[in-house]
DNA sequence: GGAAACAAAACGAATGGCCGTTTTGTTTGT
DNA sequence: ACAAACAAAACGGCCATTCGTTTTGTTTCC
């Protein structure tokens, strides 16, 4: 076994950890950073507490990333990815005004605290630094643009006629996802269930202002409607 | 607090600022800290910054705040004062919509961009701060209901004929409010002109989901209407 | 009225602790 | 066997806060 293999061709870099290893020792320690950052903002919160919550030391650390800058910028891209992910499954729902729902509904109510705070940490870091205002607007941009293309391809398909055109449509929700995010993230009495069906009206009046039927139509195909988000807490 | 010192007739002795200097000192240096906080965030903010901006030394700034985090309060506590005193005048105005429409205006284009930051700073710092959660939250609570006591004196008087109760229309105004704060907030190439007059629409509908013509009525008093937002530039 | 008296206000250099990063020596995977 | 991965301790800079001193403004006493 000791055999003394030396390998000719065999000299430079190489050995190391599998890359999925390495990939998921990365994830992790993503994972420790968003919720430390989340408790204390990305400023008040110390390398050290990301080692400790991730159980490794400094030095492990700063194998996969190289600075806290860096390790910033790596939580903003994956949040950001995930996000337009997430987003780009919509276009492929058929119904569009509980998709959107069902959207609103996972944001504020499945998603736990930690993420929606990160969130806000977010947003106020693009204010200020630049790599991160990059990301954060492309991705921005990306949902808005998902958002208008829904619209479009709805509005052809003679499934909304809608008075404003889609870009605008698209700009109007997306603000209202913006409010709903907001509010769940700051307060934390927030009732969404509260709000979601009007918002839901709201937004159908604006698909198709003129004819209630067919915006009722769009609204309520009724049994999934029910299921899926009207009254999840009937059960508890 | 400040003149109040007893003193037997002979030897008291309370030099000192007069109270009004003492207050436009403490005005001075949290408008300068308004600005470095927004510009650097609480944390990556300096004292030393803070004094630079404000023109005075580390000394005179710890005569008027004890702390950074008194500094921290004592900007939460002034910014969300002013917020609540112009939300309160809004129970005054004759016309709802219009009012609403030119509050959204007044945020979202006359505000310069680096009090939109604080807002988010603030926010953030609501969900890990106790002291600043407080006076948040009482903040948040008292436009709300503000918001509840218009609607609701607006369907006694039967200028509106909602579906949803006051407190609902509360939140969902309130929302949309949040979305349009945290995505001026956020993105410099938002126009706001964009959205505003569908999202008056849109709230409208939401006051007067049956007669369109009472709906008509409450958002268009013509006149009012064209001179106070909806078009400022065609004068000019 | 004006100067002495005195404390608040302001200054700004010094301090002490904290935190991002680096260095050093050991372990581990291939 | 050898470099990558890691732990642990150490370093160096920065920053909130303090403190001894100076300045400023008001009162008191002649």
């Amino acid at each position: 076994m000791i055999g003394e293999t030396f390998c000719p061709a065999r000299k430079t870099v190489m050995p190391k950890l599998k890359p999925e290893t390495q990939q998921a020792r990365r994830e992790r320690i993503l994972d420790a950073a968003e919720v430390c950052f989340a408790r204390a903002g990305f400023h008040r919160c110390t390398m050290q507490d990301i080692c400790k919550e991730a159980g490794i030391s400094a030095g492990a650390l700063y194998v996969y990333f190289a600075s806290k800058e860096d390790l910033i910028a790596g939580i903003v891209e994956r949040d950001r990815a995930k996000l337009a992910a997430e987003l780009a499954d919509l276009s492929k729902a058929p119904d569009l005004l509980s998709a959107l729902a069902r959207l609103g509904e996972h944001y504020a109510v499945e998603e736990p605290q930690y993420k929606r705070v990160l969130g806000i940490e977010i947003g106020g870091e693009s204010t200020r630094n630049p790599n991160v205002a990059a990301t954060f607007r492309s991705v921005d941009a990306y949902c808005r643009q998902s958002f208008e293309q829904v619209f479009e391809r709805a509005r052809q398909d003679g499934k909304i006629k809608p008075q404003d055109d889609s870009g605008t449509l698209s700009e109007v929700v997306s603000l209202i996802g913006d409010g709903l995010f907001w509010r769940r993230a700051v307060d934390p009495a927030f009732d969404i269930h509260k709000v979601l069906p009007v918002l839901v009206r709201m937004v159908s009046t604006l698909l198709n202002p003129i004819d209630p039927a067919v915006a009722g139509a769009v609204l309520t195909p009724p049994a999934a409607a029910a299921d899926t988000s009207e009254r999840s807490e009937a059960s508890s």
